[in-house]
RNA sequence: GGCCCCGUCGUCUAGUGGUUAGGACACGUGCCUUUCACGCACGCAACACGGGUUCGACUCCCGUCGGGGUCACCA
């Protein structure tokens, strides 16, 4: 039997961190045994929206390079892949219910319902809906109004249902605990534990990999697929996804909070951010799982090989910011040149710092900055942040790397006699530079940190960033003795 | 509140009755070095608590505490 899995979001906003974890291990599992995983949209409730969620979604996949076999764009065997579209399958598998008089007509009232809850409530007990029987002469007059009805599933009592988690293990749960439930809503709309169940089993879905929220879900889904005499595809509730540092479960509501202190939650941040696809795979699948006791690193081609979900915890995992970028920084590391070129290239469209195509004398610009940057690039969006002024001609001066580094007695006349020095090194590229300040430093007396800190930041307005000479070199001799004059005007006008 | 899941360094984890409880990120110190980053070395740091079971418990059982889920005509 080949394995199918699927990834079956709800088309609302943008695709959540924990949700891209879940559909990794689902993508995993599904290529680990070459078999094929799905993407199916649940939009039973859904009106609106829905083509605008579903292209984040997708576009969501396809930059993380996790690509479904079937679903929407790609079709399939078991199109249509919105919930939506596939109403006469529910509508058949309800008629096959109510046959087996599995089902009942629920012609109760909100007010009713609600009335009963909280009584449950002040009873601190749990609610559960009972079937409430109507004489025959009430059931007449109901279907004679025309009073709309909800159908519902009739919960059999005093059973002990197994369920054998794949992650979590044995679990039980007495059906006395579940009350009977909706599947179809008096519309005729049918809810998302019933149209799963029969999608799971019509879509031949081998192993249900879901949030650990899903897990009492499980309990009716296995009682409809019962009730319907097919046989339920094997289930693995994986734990949530919790925010840095703490137990807590990370929770929509607390976005702001989130941006506030940094946290990335949503897979559209890291895009803008210029992380790499690979680096978030990388991370997400250690998070909850893990190989061995040593490798933290893998490539794609090793998290299928080795992926497995006897290996994923059955205890949160809390979001590790700081080993994402590291794991961020080892993938950059080993990308080759022309993909972290291509990654940059919007990132310095974005701030207008490179035109629309790149020209060609940019991209070659690029490629040099690039290398001067080495490992100093973690993020693609890096570029910018620390190579800025290899692209404008009026730099910004760090106003702490200025007050650290040239507000010193000594600074303008060394800048001064270093400016000479620019405009007379021949040729001008890096050996020559770097020998020329070596020499100015030692016949002159200073440290080489007394000249090369005042030096960058006069020439590159940063007090951190690539080796001094390549800066030198890529922003070129006239560029670099403008910025002095430049900063030396600035410095005067202070004194 | 009922029911269900979960509990090893700050964090991700290894561990399946006998280990100096291992690795990684972060952090600290040092080395390298013109800055930063990389790299290297060393260091700090954990079995939630209380009872059992056992010659012996991080490992098994019970309870407590803590975290999470669920109890919708949402997904």
């Amino acid at each position: 039997m080949t394995v199918r899995t699927r990834f079956a979001p709800s088309p609302t906003g943008y695709l959540h961190i924990g949700g891209v974890r879940t559909a990794l291990f689902n993508w995993l599992l599904a290529k680990r045994h070459g078999g094929q995983f799905i993407l199916r949209i649940d939009d039973t409730d859904q009106e609106r929206h829905v083509e605008e969620a579903v292209a984040k979604i997708v576009d969501g996949f396809k930059w993380l390079d996790m690509l479904w076999d079937e679903g929407p764009e790609v079709g399939g065997p078991h199109q249509p892949y919105y919930q939506s579209q596939r109403q006469h399958l529910y509508r058949e598998a309800v008629d096959k219910l109510v046959a087996a008089g599995k089902v009942y007509r629920d012609y109760s009232t909100d007010a009713e319902r609600e009335a009963d809850r909280d009584a449950a409530k002040k009873a601190k007990r749990a609610y559960r809906f009972r079937r409430v029987e109507h004489s025959d002469a009430d059931l007449k007059r109901f279907e004679e109004e025309g009073r709309p009805y909800a159908l519902r599933f009739q919960v059999p009592p005093g059973r002990t249902l197994v369920l054998n988690d794949l992650v979590k293990g044995e679990v039980s749960f007495d059906t006395d605990e579940i009350g009977d439930f909706v599947i179809v809503r008096p519309g005729g709309q049918p809810l998302y534990n019933f149209a799963s169940a029969v999608d799971d089993v019509e879509m031949k879905i081998t192993h249900v990999v879901r949030a650990e929220e899903h897990l009492s879900n499980t309990f009716p889904q296995l009682l409809i697929h019962e009730a319907l005499g097919n046989t339920p595809p094997s289930f693995a509730h994986v734990p949530y996804v919790a925010e840095p540092g703490s137990h807590s479960k990370m929770s929509k509501r607390k976005t702001e909070e989130y941006e506030k202190r940094g946290i990335l939650i949503f897979l559209h941040q890291y895009v803008e951010r210029g992380y790499l696809p690979h680096a978030l795979v990388n991370y997400l699948a250690r998070l909850g799982w893990s190989f061995d006791d040593t490798q933290e690193l893998f490539t794609r081609a090793e998290l299928i090989e080795k992926f497995s979900l006897d290996r994923v915890n059955s205890s949160p995992a809390s979001l590790d910011p700081d080993k994402l970028f590291w794991i961020e920084g080892h993938w950059m590391k080993e990308a080759p040149l022309a993909e972290k070129v291509q990654g940059a290239i919007p990132f310095l469209q974005a701030e207008g710092l490179v035109a629309t195509p790149i020209p060609d004398d940019r991209r070659a610009l690029l490629e040099a900055v690039i290398l001067a940057l080495g490992d100093r690039m973690k993020t693609f969006s890096d570029v910018v942040k620390l190579g800025r002024f290899f692209f404008e001609d009026e730099i910004r001066y760090d106003p702490a790397a200025v007050k650290k580094r040239l507000r010193k007695p000594d600074v303008p006349a060394m800048l001064r006699e270093l400016d000479a020095l620019l405009a007379e090194t021949e040729p001008y590229d890096v050996a020559t530079l770097e020998k020329a300040v070596h020499d100015f430093a030692e016949k002159t007396g200073r440290k080489m940190g007394d000249v090369v800190n005042p030096l960058r930041v006069a020439t590159t307005g940063q007090g951190v960033g690539p080796g001094l000479y390549d800066c030198l070199f890529l922003v070129g001799r006239d560029r670099c003795r403008a910025r002095i004059a430049g900063a030396l005007a600035t410095l005067d006008a202070e004194a």
